[in-house]
DNA sequence: GCCAACGTTGGC
DNA sequence: GCCAACGTTGGC
């Protein structure tokens, strides 16, 4: 289901974030929110961003949107060099860096809010109750899709309570399917409907996830910003600079030392 | 409910 | 391309 949470921006659709609907594709109710979500309606989700996944930007990346001329942008895939010829070869790392792995952080919301009259909750619990993996849909800003479409299968995330009374990661899931059109933004009902996304050209995109664990104790973000202070270890961390972002990235290092947090708590 | 941060819109 | 207005996110 969906949990939205994406960010920002967008505007129509956007609102929603988080959520997710599950409907869409397929399923479940409209778990929504889960994801993002957000407050707001739209929210989350949904929207925003284009770029690479990576930052946060931005931009629509490919798709952007048709506007001004402020969109694409984007290098698409990615700069590279251009010199190439020479040197240049070792450029090639792709898609990513290289080989190292890469980690995710999810923002869904455990309590519930209407989002377009349907309740986008989505818990780590949810999550864990589920059978099959789950779409994370309600993503409406293009930073945050961006992220998702750089999401490769067996990557591993954290799974986020946000918008909530104590907002923290809870645990982990893994992605189990990469990338496919977020259906749901083309449903009048979803909580994050986006009229401005055509079935035949989507805009929003969604990945499946599986739940992986649930901490005995979560990470608070007042510990995840005690720990993100000048010379700590997260002091770079993605989520803590773009609050807004619901889907971020993690590095290996930010993963590990969380994951060895979590097992001391 | 308030509000800070920040992304988007859209005029110029 | 700049930038002001506006809208959203999301913690508190």
């Amino acid at each position: 289901m969906p949990k939205r949470k994406s960010a920002p921006a967008e505007e129509g659709t956007q609102r929603r974030r988080s959520v997710r609907i599950a409907s869409v594709n397929g399923t479940e109710p409209p778990k929504a929110g889960a994801k993002l979500a957000t407050k707001k309606t739209q929210k989350t989700t949904k929207r925003s961003k284009p770029e690479e996944a990576v930052s946060s930007g931005s931009e629509p990346e490919s798709e952007p949107q048709p506007k001004k001329s402020r969109t694409a942008k984007l290098p698409k895939t990615k700069p590279e060099p251009k010199s190439t010829k020479a040197k240049a070869k070792p450029p090639i790392p792709s898609v990513d860096s290289g080989s190292e792995k890469t980690y995710w952080l999810l923002k869904a919301e455990p309590e519930s809010r209407l989002e377009n009259g349907v309740d986008v909750k989505f818990s780590i619990d949810d999550l864990a109750a589920k059978t099959e993996p789950e779409p994370w849909d309600g993503i409406r800003a293009y930073a945050a899709r961006n992220n998702l479409r750089a999401m490769k299968k067996g990557d591993l995330a954290f799974f986020y309570h946000s918008n909530c009374k104590e907002p923290g990661i809870v645990g982990t899931m893994e992605i189990v399917q990469e990338h496919s059109p977020d259906l749901s933004a083309h449903d009048p009902k979803a909580p994050y409907y986006d009229a401005s996304s055509k079935p035949e050209d989507p805009k929003w995109s969604v990945v499946h996830v599986k739940f992986r664990s649930k901490f005995a104790t979560p990470i608070t973000l007042k510990d995840l910003r005690a720990m993100g202070a000048p010379g700590k270890p997260l002091e770079n961390m993605q989520m803590l600079k773009q609050t807004r972002l619901s889907v971020s990235r993690v590095t290996a290092a930010e993963w590990e030392h969380l994951m060895g947090v979590a097992e001391e708590m």
